[in-house]
RNA sequence: GCCGAUGUAGCUCAGUGGUAGAGCAGCGGUUUUGUAAACCGCCGGUCGUCGGUUCGAGUCCGACCAUCGGCUCCA
């Protein structure tokens, strides 16, 4: 679920209507260089404008690190095209045209944008509350903009445009979709090449690009989009991360269990996601003989009511709860072409789901679990880029949720007091709520900026109402338990994106699915590298002999590059005294160390799941 | 799903209507090597798929599939 937030955040300069209530919110002016990239954005649309007159104008905001602006123009823009904007747009820079302000009644705006058919600018302008609206005008290039701007149009800085993309009006796909031009602007060169270069340093870091390179996955077009395949290695780190959860998960009280990927139409009638979610599902067959709809298999989307059927099926007393089941669970979801990438986004996904069946009187305490669970494995991790969103009720649409009051206030305040207690930071967005309940939600960054949810905790009434879930009380009455849903690491695939991009394919050494690699300089060495391997697999090390017949230095280099933690180099000497060369993949070289000692070392790096060598 | 771009050997890429190329990888041979690429040779492609235009299509057109950049919604 990833969240474009900075566009809710940054885009406050913009001509965007939805930035007045975002700049009451936010209240956050524009910093110096967001006020030069908005008027970069005119500049740009000048240039536009210069290049096509009948051009339609949407919104040209300051976004993170540079600008956009949206266009209906009569041809579809290329990649060729931008050169020549570029070089517009310097002209227009080095005529050093003054932006002038001005204010105009709210009619006569109307009326001139109207005139001039810019029915995008009408749309806003009629969204105003105010009786003036802000006018700028550089050059030849007059907007509806409540700026602020530069003085002139010399102040701004070293740009370039980056790509054109589609972007529905006011992010509606049932608006017009407008060509969006996106471009990157900077107070000096150097922090422009700066930026150009970080980026390539991102890229060299997707793991899209580095699935292929280490072998971990693969994406066939002989399957469908988004259903990728894992190769040894890239099935080995799943493993390790999967068992890393669930071990502890289990240490914190979390019992597991096993549902299958079919379930019939009416379990997820019951759950009500049929209504709702039926889009997303993958259809199978109708069920044997019977051809209703009810009784038509369908793959699994997730796993609440599965989960729920299997608590449904036992007697629970108050004294066991909270129940909490858990599961590393493929999941089949009809995500739309355009949104599938890498392993971030996928239609076969594996949810570290868990559904904590408890007392109403349990649910900080549940929720407390359930964090410190996440936040423990982060730490692993050694994850610091992210934030937590706690995602609360609007007051003012209660309609829109379900549960009385006293059930939110009390399941919102438990959340709020449990992660306050944790000191962590967190953003709480009004109106984010589930309708079944509030959650928290831990937002992950990838290497080219784009944010994905991760960890969820979400607590929810209604679910346990559709199936009439019940557990016997003190009172020896039955009572409705609640359910909290959450994942620690959201999906396998896409916290394997994550990870990937956060090590940069350079995996802490329990994560790394070849550990070790041992490099015979000759051949008389093979028969003592074999020993080497063996000792070290008999420690429990995942170690590979590369026997080829190539030189050492090829073998340093092609270990090197496939960021396996550690080169064990045996020749004349190491064979002798029963030793190892050890050469780490920082480069650092170790020299001829015990056996022995290797293999402590080794093995109480990954024990420890430390991220040093 | 929508807008745009892209698709040539396993990978990275060249090839603008006239006989499909390179490097790396792979395979074979020689070399037996001390910390990031030894040398020689060979194999490898219905140019994403299907259809169309043309005397002739990797190249032009269309549909579909997939990938990439965005928009929307979701883990």
């Amino acid at each position: 679920m990833e969240r474009f937030f900075y566009c809710l955040v940054l885009c406050y300069g913009g001509l965007s209507s939805m930035s007045v209530e975002v700049e009451l919110e936010e209240s956050v002016g524009y910093t110096p260089i967001q006020r030069m990239r908005h008027s970069a954005a005119h500049v740009m649309a000048e240039a536009v404008q210069e290049i096509f007159p009948d051009a339609r104008f949407g919104i040209g905001p300051a976004i993170e690190d540079g600008f956009y602006y949206d266009f209906e123009l009569p041809r579809a823009l290329t990649p060729d095209d931008l050169p020549d904007i570029e070089k517009r747009m310097a002209r227009i820079v080095a005529g050093k045209y003054p932006f002038v302000r001005d204010r105009w009644p709210r009619e006569k705006a109307l009326e001139y944008f109207r005139d001039k058919g810019q029915v995008y600018k009408v749309e806003l302008i009629e969204n105003l509350p105010d009786a003036e609206v802000g006018i700028f005008q550089q050059h030849n290039f007059l907007d509806l903009c409540r700026g602020p701007h530069v003085a002139n149009t010399g102040e701004i800085g070293p740009f370039k445009l980056m790509r054109v993309a589609g972007a529905y009006w006011r992010g509606d796909e049932n608006r017009p979709m407008l060509q969006r031009l996106y471009g990157t602007a900077w107070f000096t060169k150097e922090e422009l090449e700066q930026y150009l270069w970080r980026l390539e340093e991102a890229q060299k870091r997707d793991h899209r690009k580095l699935g292929r390179e280490l072998k971990l996955f693969v994406l066939s077009e002989d399957l469908p989009a988004g259903v990728p395949m894992f190769l040894p290695r890239g099935e080995t780190l799943r493993h390790q991360m999967e068992s890393y959860v669930r071990e502890t998960q289990e240490r914190y009280g979390y019992q597991h269990v096993w549902t299958a990927h079919l379930g019939k139409v009416r379990l997820y009638k019951t759950s009500k996601h049929w209504f709702t979610y039926r889009e997303n599902m993958f259809p199978v067959m109708q069920g044997e003989q019977e051809t209703s709809e009810d009784d038509a298999y369908v793959l699994k989307p997730m796993n609440c009511p599965h989960h729920i059927t299997l608590y449904k099926s036992q007697m629970h007393s108050y004294r066991e709860l909270p129940v909490r089941y858990a599961e590393f669970a493929t999941l089949y979801r009809y995500e739309k072409a355009g949104t599938l990438t890498g392993l971030a986004r996928v239609r076969s996904l594996t949810q570290d789901d868990a559904h904590v069946f408890l007392r109403p009187d349990q649910i900080q305490e549940e929720f407390d679990r359930a964090f410190n669970l996440t936040l423990e494995v982060f730490n692993t991790y050694g994850l610091e880029d992210y934030w937590i969103a706690l995602s609360l009720r609007d007051p003012q649409k209660k309609e829109d949720y379900v549960g009385s009051d006293e059930v939110w206030e009390k399941a919102e305040n438990a959340l709020r007091a449990a992660v306050d207690a944790k000191g962590v930071e967190y953003k709480a967005v009004i109106g984010e709520a589930a309708f079944y309940g509030p959650k928290v939600d831990f937002m992950v960054r990838d290497a080219l900026g784009r944010e994905w949810q991760c960890s969820t905790i979400q607590l929810d009434f209604v679910q346990p109402e559709n199936f009439g879930l019940e557990y016997i009380a003190e009172d020896g009455q039955a009572h409705r338990p609640i359910i909290i849903h959450r994942a620690v690491t959201g999906s396998t695939e896409r916290f394997m994106a994550l990870i990937i991009e956060h090590f940069a394919g350079a995996f802490p050494v329990w994560l790394s699915p070849v550990q070790a690699m041992v490099i015979p300089i000759a051949d008389r060495h093979i028969e003592y590298a074999y020993t080497v391997m063996e000792t070290l697999k008999a420690a429990g090390v995942r170690v590979e002999v590369d026997t080829r017949s190539e030189r050492m230095n090829a073998k340093v280099r092609d270990a090197q590059m496939q960021k396996i933690p550690y080169m064990l180099v045996v020749g004349d000497r190491e064979a002798a005294e029963n030793a190892v060369a050890v050469r780490l993949r920082t480069n650092e070289n170790l020299g001829a160390t015990p056996l022995d000692s290797f293999v402590e070392r080794i093995t109480d790096i990954i024990k420890t799941k430390s991220r040093d060598l």
